[in-house]
DNA sequence: ACGGTTCGTGTAACCGATTCCACAAAACCG
DNA sequence: CGGTTTTGTGGAATCGGTTACACGAACCGT
């Protein structure tokens, strides 16, 4: 009779026959397979010098054989760096924060950084509440565009101690940390010289209200370069929120205050996309009879009827510019705080032309 | 003479003077403060039971005193678990996009998530690397829209075997994981019967080509549910991708083409609009000389002139359903795939209606 | 040939939590 | 009232890396 003999090492073959099943490899099974020590092998990934030549191959070759990736958690706890930044935006569905975000992600993307996104749907509680979250570690840094231009002071100064902060499109009072944004005085000229070109001399302003920095600048800017421009008059703005919404119902009351403007200057295109679709079912024609222009520069500005002239903002640029910023804060710099206006460009379209008679 | 000796523990006193200025606290400080172990005030925060009430309050008590936050990271390295997902998208510009993502962020805020975003920007060879990055550790789950329906097929493979993967709007073929998305045929049986209660016979379908399943899905709905309709006939469906330029183009085309047909039966509303500005500029007028329908309901659609018929997605259903089945994979389940179609709904507007003659 | 650098490496502490295990005190039970 | 279960707690290992420090070998100039 014959007696299967086991092999001794079964018991320790065992383990052995489930480990590739199952767990991911660590670096220090890396380590083993290349016959170094835990130390050398993270010094190969985090290419430190002093690592010899050998040491490296054998490494590579070893994490290559075993599909080694490093956990970047473990790392993140040891080194205090995420490689994730956050940004925080008002409403991600508006087609303006959709393009800076677009913008943001790429600059992002070429610095090896991940992108946590958070939206505060205009909420200055909800707002707060992410500035915690996302400042309470996690990220390296943050990109804001805060909601209120006074009631987002404390939160984001909180924030701001903890990571970071470098503000976006729109900025808070006082608070000393970098802002990236569009010139709005540069935009406005442009518009008013555009307008007055067309021989343009009442105009009206419909724009957002004062909680806003960019609702604030370019009202501002409106009052400033219309002082410089005698030939042109205008009434009490209209003021409400960027929305299509408030576009609308400023139209609604353009056309009910009984003289018509000759133009109106929206402070965003979202603004103005509602002004021309309210116009139109109150049965007025752009620019017959009143011409319309926006701001910041959306895609979707060329594909109304009629396409609509706006102050196109430089995404790519300021988020190039943000990204910058807010990397070498992250790199320690701690120098009194940057506020970078980048001057934007008129895309003169159909809805601010005067037709030929 | 003399001689003044400095305190025997000015040695150790620096560094405690030095203390409540500089590092933040950890688990370890509040728990001494608290008089109990780590052990114990680290069960308060992952509120385990057994834990004496007294204790409860104490370790609470002593983390507000010294305002004390949980590290993220280090729990999530723990416990492997990172309250983060991970949305990987081809566009985030895209309207219809930004309006998946804001939804989807929505849900998530609500299960206490944080949002990961990625912009493959349509690139085969950036989604394989960020399904990479994403897949490796750092995100508990994935919701992905794929950018191909088959060469999607092996990162998706590969990063679904690392972590739960939800496909959104677009799916994979043969890919054993979740979808959510739109029901084609019940949308296209829907423009289709509105366009022929508007007495339309001859229809030409404008849409995404093969490489997208939502290209796929819906011109196989387009043909089926045609089929089914004798009353109407069309043409060679025109087929490139979901842009604003392939719309213009298309346009151009139908143009070009000859006989018009009397409606354009678009596969999203980014192509619809695209195909309306290119009519408008060719001297057409929708819907006098031919009718024009979207698909997707992006809020644009109604600000067009005239207003764009189109089909709406529920996109805050689709998210709700999305990461319902997420935190169900995250959560352990681990049953068959599930295909969830959602039933949209018609929004018909001027750009369908048949003028009175 | 010899002290002083430089180089490459390994050992072990550390990042900041969670959790297994052991153990004492308290509660329960007949 | 002794024995068993339950409850609350702390010590220490662990998650998976990085890095300060120590140390021997190679290299340097004189």
């Amino acid at each position: 009779m014959i007696v299967y003999e086991m092999p001794k090492e079964s018991d320790t073959a065992l383990p052995d026959l489930m480990e590739p099943i199952s767990r991911k490899p660590r670096l220090r099974d890396v380590a083993a397979a290349a016959g170094v020590s835990v130390a050398t092998a993270s010094r190969v990934f985090s290419n430190s010098p002093n690592v010899s030549p050998a040491a490296v191959g054998a490494v590579l070759a070893a994490s290559e054989r075993l599909n080694y990736r490093l956990d970047p958690i473990a790392r993140a706890l040891r080194t205090q760096v995420t490689g994730t930044v956050g940004m925080l935006v008002p409403d991600i569905s508006n087609p303006f924060f959709a393009e800076l975000i677009e913008a943001v992600a790429r600059v992002l993307e070429r610095a090896n950084l991940d992108l946590l996104l958070a939206d505060s749907r205009g909420s200055l509680e909800r707002e707060a509440r992410w500035l915690v979250t996302l400042g309470e570690r996690k990220v390296d840094g943050l990109l804001v565009v805060p909601s209120h231009h006074h009631q987002s002071l404390e939160p984001l100064r909180r924030a701001s101690a903890a990571v970071p902060v470098v503000q976006l499109d729109r900025q808070v009072d006082d608070l000393p940390a970098d802002f990236v944004g569009v010139d709005n005085i540069a935009g406005l000229r442009m518009v008013l010289d555009h307008l007055l070109d067309q021989g343009v001399r009442r105009v009206a302003m419909i724009s957002g209200v004062f909680t806003t920095s960019t609702g604030r600048g370019r009202l501002a800017a409106f009052r400033t370069m219309l002082e410089q421009r005698p030939a042109l008059e205008a009434g009490e703005p209209l003021l409400g929120d960027f929305s299509v919404a408030f576009g609308r119902s400023a139209a609604r009351a353009l056309v009910a205050g009984g003289q018509l403007p000759e133009a109106a200057v929206c402070g965003s295109d979202i603004i103005a996309l509602g002004v021309m679709a309210e116009l139109r079912t109150l049965g007025l024609h752009v620019p017959r009879d009143v011409l319309v222009t926006g701001f910041d520069g959306i895609p979707m500005t060329e594909l109304t009827d009629p396409p609509l002239t706006t102050v196109r903002q430089p995404f790519a640029g300021i988020a190039a510019e943000a990204a910058r910023l807010l990397q070498l804060r992250i790199g320690g710099d701690d120098g009194p705080p940057q506020r970078s206006e980048i001057v934007p460009e008129l895309v003169a379209r159909a809805s601010s032309h005067r037709e030929s008679p």
